[in-house]
DNA sequence: TATGAATGAGCGTTCATTCAT
DNA sequence: CATGAATGAACGCTCATTCAT
């Protein structure tokens, strides 16, 4: 159009209306009347709704893999015969994470995009994002694994999602918490608060005693 | 029909699509197709979509809150003076999270709706649920910090939220995670392994010491 | 509706309009709206448009299939001991295309839409209709064989084509080609006419002598 | 572009998706798709679809109307005095529509593009083709005229249009046909086979006797 | 002279819901 | 009590065409 680019304006439309209500619930008909644009302009420039959806995420996640690999580049070589520390790499992650949205986006939007393409039907999201960024998660748990080095490897899997799970939860419901925590406790909180906070409890799961050996005995659970 | 009711046929087979699909992408259309039920049915017997989605929610959650209650009746009344310790009070939710589904439904099926409603569009689920089943979990919280008095009650009540994120992110996207899981590690973990792996992180990240308090300055966030 | 079933006003409108547009420029809006039915009423009865192209062609050649082996029976059973006489496979033939259609429908656009089908995209009409009801195109064939046992397979199979050719494309073109006709030699002709005037025509095109044999060379053709 | 000329190219790769598919169900996005040409290019040069069609139609037909009647010119210089034989006429037409687009273009396509334009939407085509083309139809029409005296006008009218069916509905489907046969009779059939198969059936069918005079009665026929 | 971008109209299809029986 | 039929609205997408450069 005029003032800004088309493209951009679908882009900037569909990722407030997507993280609102989802993508099932939001119609490209919302999307470029909310945009102002031609209906026809997201098939025209994007192919289909799903590669919108797509485009939506890699506006987010390929400056922040990029700068992710690069922080950590520089955390590796800050660490150069040693294991880096737990806390340095959650600080690395959790400013890299704060950074990246900060400048153009919101952070909000982002992780319940994210949360949305975890709970999306058949998982196809999930599949992309783990095929086109999976290598960043990788290289991380990599080097989380050499910062816990007594943590068995299936458990430190799992801890890292319930952590990767409360991160998600919580940021991508901000909103609707954030007022609870304001009208019950009084305090504004911010991302950065959260985040803050987040830290020593995300220490502690990940070092919390391994859980005792169950008894043998079979079971099966739905 | 003939052998089992329409109704439970209905609610039997959403709660399958609805957790499989989510709630936006399953038509009733899909619904009544594969409970071999009229189309017509789910509006003559439960009015409109929106209150089926609260109906099979409610099939679960009416016999969970009830048990949890009586639960916790219990539990307060082995302690009659003194304050009951988290350990117990964590260990009495996952009981009943475990008896309850286990009856009759799935409990993978129970936290990924739970999941979904969380993560759906305007939240109206989100806030059914809370004007529903809010009184249990209140009293849940409620005992919580009684077994916490030192922690903060902001700070409760962020913690309480992240581990309810790690539950049923963990929980609701159980078979994916299952799967990789297994491939990476070789083993196959059931609800119940996986509940166990989760009580010693949850104490520990709810009795994590606390944040330092932030240097004061002013601070955008979106 | 009132005074029609719904099925019957969208076969009775989709007939027409494929006959004299054509299937891709016969939209469902077109139909829909000539009929004076709902737009989804096509989707719901027939499920698609492709079903219901096939829907009015079942109702052309479902009864014409039946009737047309009624009539070979019948005439297999005057000729007990003796090969049919090609005239009188022709005349059945003609009879019976000539008495379906008149019952409740017009001649003129079953043979268009046959010859729609025959030149359709991908020719899935094509197969559909030699699926469907090759078997009585199969019986015919092998009485003509009867009928003229001189003739070599091959040249058989090709001169039944050329013949189908010349009905289809002069029915289903009839409209044009009767004004021309009438406007330069002042008859105007009936159905029943161009049938009456094939006859001779069909007989001496299968009786025809047998193509010299051409001289052996090689010869590439596109 | 840079090794064909534009044009040409739309024109070459226009034609055979045509034939293949039929005008409506054939897109410009296909055309210049394939062609790798840009969308607006075809109505940048040809105006519109349904001009690109005609460019496509007059790319065969006028040096075949040209060509034909420099043959025509020939055969009467053969015969200044008396009638052309029918065979000879026949004999002309079918090397000249051999020849012309096998000098570039197959006849395959030429004939399927001329079995669309006569089942085509509205026939508009069949209204063009006749407009520019016609005065060639017309003079063959006349010498054979002269060629079969004793038959009446109108029949013979009837008696070519039956014969160029059967051309245009077994060329255009020769493709099928031509599998059916080989499968069945297991012989390979090319375009010229046909065309000397034809001969016998088309002067047969010109020449044949007259149908009798049909006793007077009313009669209608849809 | 070409072309990337954009447009308005229309496509077949699916939706949750309602209605008459 | 239950259902086949129907409906209006909306869906994602594709269309031929136009426009600004």
């Amino acid at each position: 159009m005029d003032q800004t680019d088309t493209v951009t304006r679908i882009l900037d439309t569909a990722e407030v209306l997507f993280a609102e209500r989802g993508f099932a619930e939001t119609s490209l008909r919302n999307i470029t009347g909310k945009a102002r644009v031609n209906l026809a302009a997201v098939n025209y420039h994007f192919g289909s709704k799903k590669s919108l959806i797509q485009a939506v995420f890699s506006r987010y996640l390929d400056p922040f893999t990029e700068r992710f690999h690069r922080a950590l580049d520089d955390l590796e070589a800050r660490y150069p015969d040693k294991d880096i520390p737990l806390e340095e790499l959650l600080e690395t992650m959790a400013r890299t994470v704060l950074e990246v949205p900060a400048e153009r986006h919101s952070l909000k939007v982002f992780m319940r995009l994210l949360g949305l393409a975890y709970s999306q039907a058949q998982g196809h999201m999930r599949r992309y994002i783990q095929e086109e960024y999976g290598s960043a998660f990788t290289r991380f748990t990599e080097l989380v694994r050499q910062a816990t080095p007594t943590l068995p490897d299936a458990e430190r899997f799992w801890r890292l999602h319930f952590v990767l799970g409360s991160v998600i939860f919580t940021l991508s419901g901000l909103d609707a918490l954030r007022d609870i925590a304001e009208k019950d406790y009084g305090e504004h909180v911010t991302v950065r608060d959260l985040i803050r906070r987040m830290r020593p409890v995300v220490v502690a799961a990940l070092q919390a005693p391994l859980p005792p050996v169950p008894a043998l005995r079979s079971e099966a659970s739905g």
